[in-house]
DNA sequence: CTGTTAGCGCATTCAC
DNA sequence: GTGAATGCGCTAACAG
C-alpha cells in the first residue's frame, strides 16, 4: 500500500495536523519541524491522494471561459464543447461559466478579464486578443494567483500559465508545404486570406506560410494579404474582387474564419482552372466544401481537446500539480476528404451498456 | 450540493446499507424496497461519486497489456508509453503489467490471453492478431466479465469492448490521396510495402489505399504488394530488388513497419528520379527520413493517446461507467517535415512550478 | 506552535 | 431483510 499521511506523521514523530500544514504550505510550523516532516515525506516517497483531498475539501473549481461572440462557426463549436464540459461538471467538480465578448475588441476583453478577477475563480481560460492592455489584465490575474490559460490564440509576453492551442507557425508552414506540393508545376499566384492581424494565431500562420512559400516555392507569386475580419459577407466580396482581378490565380490559403464567404465566392466563380484551396477549422461549411471539392485540405484544431486540456491544466495549476505534457499538446489535424472523422455528435456511451459485437465506432465518409 | 447516499436514503425512507445494496446490485433487498430506492435515485438525480467510492473500496485496477515483442520501433514506443503510465499508477490506482509475445503469432497470443484470464484482472488491452482462435480467447475473457480493449489493430467480430486505434481504412485512403496529389502528372508505378496480412490494420490500410488509387488515380499502375514481415533486413532486400526491377517507380506506400530497411534501400539507391514515399508511424527513423527528404509524409497514431485511452476505457468499463466518446477517438496524424512535433521527452511539468514568461511549449523544427 | 477530533461520500462488516 | 457503526486518506475546526 502506498504511504499515507499517517505514515509520514509516524515517521516524523508529529501529528496529522502538522503534516497537513507542511503539505499545504500553511503557516504555524517551526522551521525545524517542517524540515523533519519534509524529509520524512521524501524518504518514504509519499504522494498525495488528490481524490481523497478533494473529497475532504469538498473542493469545486469555479472556472471562467472567455471567448468571442458572433457567428464564427469555430468559436460556436468551441462554446459547444464548453457546454459539454459543463454537463460533466458534477463529476469533474468544476463550475464553469462562459463569458462572450465582441471579437477583436481588446477593451471589451480587458473588462471581461477584470470582472473575472473580481469573483476570484480557480482559473480563467481566454481566447486572447494580442495587445498590451490585455497582457496587463492577464498579469493582474496572475498576480492575484489565479491561473490563466490562453485558448486558441496566445498572448505575447504575458504571464499566462499555459497555451491550449496549436503551434500556428507550424500550421502556416504546413499549409504552404501542402499548397506547394498540390500545385506542383501549375503556375499562377497564390492569395492569402486572413481575419485580422490583431490576433496572434493569424499572425503566426501568416509568418509560417510566407516563410515556406518563399523558401521552397519561390515561383509562386503571393498576392497582398486580404483581411476579411472573419466576416463571411466581407470575405465573399473581397475574394470575389480578387478572383475577378486575377483570374489566373492558382491557390488560396484561408488562415482565418469566415470561410462561408470564401466558399460562396468560389461557387459563384463557377468553371475555370482549378484553384487549390487550403483553409482552417473543420466546421459544417468547410466539411461540406471538402467533400464537394471546393476545398482541398483543412487544417484543424480539436476544440474539444482544447477545452478538456484547458480544464485539466487549470485544475492542476490551481492545485500546484503536474500535468502530462504530451496529453496537453494540441495537434494540427490535417483533413482531406478521405480522412474526415465520423459525423460528430455527443458520442458518449451509455453507462452500464454492454459491448455489442464490433459496432463501427470510427466511421469514414465514403 | 449534489445529492449523496444520505439524501437518497432519506428520500426513500431506508438506511444507507440498503441504498448501497441496490446501488451495487447486491442481493438481500425486497423487490418493493428496491423499487422505492430506485425511484428516489431517479427523482433526486443522484450520481455516484466515483472518487469517494474508490477511496472507500481501496480499489485498484489490475490491468494487463499484451503486445508484440521484437525491435519494431513503434511497438517499443508503445511499450514506453505503457511504462510512463505505470509511473502514474499510484495516482490513477492502476496496477499495470506488460506481456510481450512474438509478432504475428496467434498461438502465443491465445496463450497470453488465457494466462491473463487466469489472474482475473480488471481489464486487458491487446494488440490483436486477427484470427478465429484469438477471437475465441478474447470472448472467453468477456464471458468472464473482463473488459477487453484492442489496441492498434482490431479483432474482426470479437466481443471486445472497444478499439483504441485509428480508422485504418481511412488511413489507407488518405495515403492514396496524398500520393496521387504529390505525384501530380509524374508517371510511373507505385509500390506497396506491407508487413503481414495476418493483422487487420495492415489489411485495412491496403484496402483503403487500393480503393482510392483505383478510383481517383487510375493512371498509376500498382505493383504487387510486398510483404516485409515488419523486418528491416527483409524489407531492405525486397525493396532493393523492387527498385532494381522497376527503376521507373514513382511512389512507395509503406503501410507496415520495418521502415529502417526501406530508408536504407532508398539511401543505397542514390540518385534517380524522385520517389514519393509515404510511411506509417513517427519513429526516430521515419522522423529523420522526413527531415532529410527520403520520406514525404508520415501517417501516425499517437501511441501515448492510445495507451491513456485504453486505460480510461478499461477503468470505465470495469465500473460500468460512461466514457467521453470524442476523447477516445484516435486521430490519424499527418506529418510533413513542417509540422513535426517538438522532440519528445517526458515533458511532464514539475509540480509546484511557477509559470515563467511564455516559454515555447510547442517548438517546431528548424 | 502543535495535537485531537470530526467528517467528506461511499462500502462493508456485523448485529438486529 | 434491514440498519448502525467503522474506516478509506485527507482537511479543517477547535483545543491545548
Amino acid at each position: 500500500m502506498r504511504p499515507t499521511v499517517h505514515d509520514i506523521a509516524a515517521a516524523a514523530g508529529v501529528s496529522l495536523a502538522t503534516v497537513d500544514r507542511v503539505l499545504n504550505r500553511r503557516p504555524g510550523v517551526r522551521i525545524v519541524t517542517r524540515e523533519k516532516v519534509e524529509q520524512a515525506i521524501e524518504r518514504i516517497g509519499y504522494v498525495r491522494d488528490v481524490a481523497a483531498a478533494n473529497l475532504a475539501k469538498g473542493r469545486v473549481y469555479p472556472l471562467i471561459f472567455i471567448l468571442p461572440s458572433g457567428d464564427n462557426s469555430f468559436m460556436r463549436g468551441l462554446e459547444e464543447e464548453i457546454r459539454a464540459a459543463i454537463l460533466r461538471s458534477p463529476v469533474e467538480r468544476t463550475e464553469i461559466s462562459i463569458v462572450t465578448v465582441p471579437a477583436f475588441d481588446a477593451g471589451a476583453l480587458v473588462a471581461a478579464l477584470d470582472e473575472a478577477a473580481a469573483v476570484s475563480p480557480a482559473g480563467v481560460a481566454v481566447v486572447a486578443v494580442d495587445s498590451p492592455d490585455v497582457v496587463a489584465a492577464v498579469d493582474r490575474l496572475r498576480v492575484g494567483h489565479i491561473p490563466v490559460v490562453t485558448l486558441v490564440s496566445d498572448l505575447t509576453g504575458s504571464a499566462r500559465d499555459h497555451f491550449a492551442g496549436i503551434d500556428n507557425i507550424a500550421a502556416g508552414r504546413t499549409a504552404a508545404s501542402l499548397m506547394g506540393r498540390f500545385l506542383g508545376h501549375r503556375p499562377g499566384p497564390v492569395a492569402v486570406l486572413a481575419g485580422s492581424m490583431l490576433v496572434r494565431d493569424h499572425r503566426d500562420r501568416l509568418e509560417g506560410f510566407l516563410a515556406v512559400m518563399e523558401e521552397m516555392f519561390p515561383d509562386h507569386r503571393l498576392l497582398p494579404v486580404i483581411e476579411g475580419q472573419d466576416d463571411p459577407a466581407r470575405v465573399a466580396r473581397l475574394i470575389g474582387e480578387t478572383l475577378a482581378a486575377s483570374p489566373e490565380i492558382a491557390g488560396i490559403y484561408s488562415l482565418g474564419a469566415g470561410n462561408r464567404g470564401l466558399i460562396a465566392a468560389l461557387k459563384k466563380r463557377g468553371k475555370g482552372p482549378p484553384i487549390c484551396v487550403i483553409a482552417h477549422e473543420l466546421t459544417p461549411h468547410t466539411r461540406a466544401a471538402l467533400e464537394e471539392g471546393q476545398i482541398d485540405a483543412v487544417l484543424n484544431q480539436d476544440a474539444g481537446h482544447e477545452v478538456r486540456s484547458a480544464i485539466r491544466v487549470l485544475k492542476a495549476k490551481a492545485d500546484g500539480m503536474a500535468v502530462v505534457g504530451a496529453q496537453e499538446r494540441i495537434r494540427i489535424d490535417i483533413f482531406l476528404k478521405d480522412n474526415l472523422p465520423f459525423e460528430q455528435g455527443s458520442e458518449t456511451n451509455l453507462p452500464f451498456e454492454q459491448g455489442s459485437r464490433n459496432e463501427p465506432e470510427q466511421g469514414r465518409k465514403d
